[in-house]
DNA sequence: CTTTACAGTTCTAAAAACGAACTGTCAATT
DNA sequence: AATTGACAGTTCGTTTTTAGAACTGTAAAG
């Protein structure tokens, strides 16, 4: 697959995924919103290579989720800082930490404590529904074609119209 | 970097990069959220190679992400299907499917609405302080070392002692 | 007895990532 | 005046991953 394609597919995780979903650049992002700026601030914290980093940073920043913007003239130099769109993977990266602090720690407990400047207290995230504010779990959504959904379902692989289970112990 | 030294990083979201943090396995899980269970159903419908797609069963059911269930004998043959851990990875993917609907859709809408089965209606997924309930966003919140923050920085590039900014125009 | 479903494994070619060195501008140091 | 260091990249040869296609093996169905 194309990895650019996934930006194509009626779906918005792929779409998604097409934008943030490798390792380098989560990484990045986890450095912007810690306040990460700079080509050698992250080159240095990530170990990434600069040639990978230049290029992440590139495409970060054409699709709009960092802005580049000088900050000195004469050798002409660049921050890198999230735009509205880049604020916005924040709960991505709050629900992945705190997936992390869920199931991966060591004995020690979590490496970093959030607190919520609001109510001062140190917080986890957790997802609710918009419209009657209880937490969500899978196994109480249904999910059901949108307006935006494929109407010519010619790019998947044809559904096989003799699918006669042949045997179901499922 | 080596991967799986990822998971040894006193950072949640690298821990968790290491086991969710590349485009295949997203997509994996997305089939797995979307109730696909078998192989040639992940393999016809993300289009991996069958090479790739074992590897990465292999790494989440190792992850316990997935169990590898036997649901016949003779040819031995087996379903993947979600922990505990891995539906707890429902907020990251509503979180991803979330920043989709809003930043990567087309003028004909949402690929896919999301019904909450409790209320009833379409909902979007937020993302709340678990000690007030307010939504969270990243200016709001401050983040501090907590018990297993990295007690020895030696694996870090050293902060270089002299960091005299030699202009700041910023 | 040939085909199909299914879950992989194996192989080679192509693409991506790594690692280290190099480019270029300017300020500060010697 | 020459050298060093900060900074933001680019270039290039090597190694690792991924893609793509074919192959293996069991058993039911036609």
């Amino acid at each position: 697959m194309r990895w650019d394609a996934l930006e194509e597919e009626p779906c918005s995780m792929a779409r998604t995924i097409g934008v943030i979903g490798d390792r380098w650049t989560l990484l990045i992002l986890r450095e912007c919103f810690l306040r990460t700026r700079r080509f050698e601030g992250f080159q240095s914290a990530l170990g990434i290579t600069r040639h990978l980093l230049a290029e992440r940073l590139k495409k970060l920043v054409r699709q709009g989720v960092l802005r580049r913007i000088p900050y000195q003239e004469a050798p002409k130099r660049h921050e890198y800082i999230l735009t509205q769109k880049g604020l916005d993977l924040y709960p991505i990266m709050m629900a992945i930490v705190h997936w992390g602090d869920t199931h991966m720690v060591d004995t020690r407990g979590r490496p970093l404590l959030h607190q919520h400047r609001k109510c001062g207290k140190n917080f986890d995230p957790v997802m609710v529904c918009s419209e009657c504010n209880e937490p969500l779990s899978a196994k109480e959504v249904h999910t059901h074609p949108g307006p935006g959904a494929r109407s010519t379902p010619a790019i998947t692989a044809p559904e096989k119209p003799k699918a006669k289970a042949r045997r179901s112990t499922a």
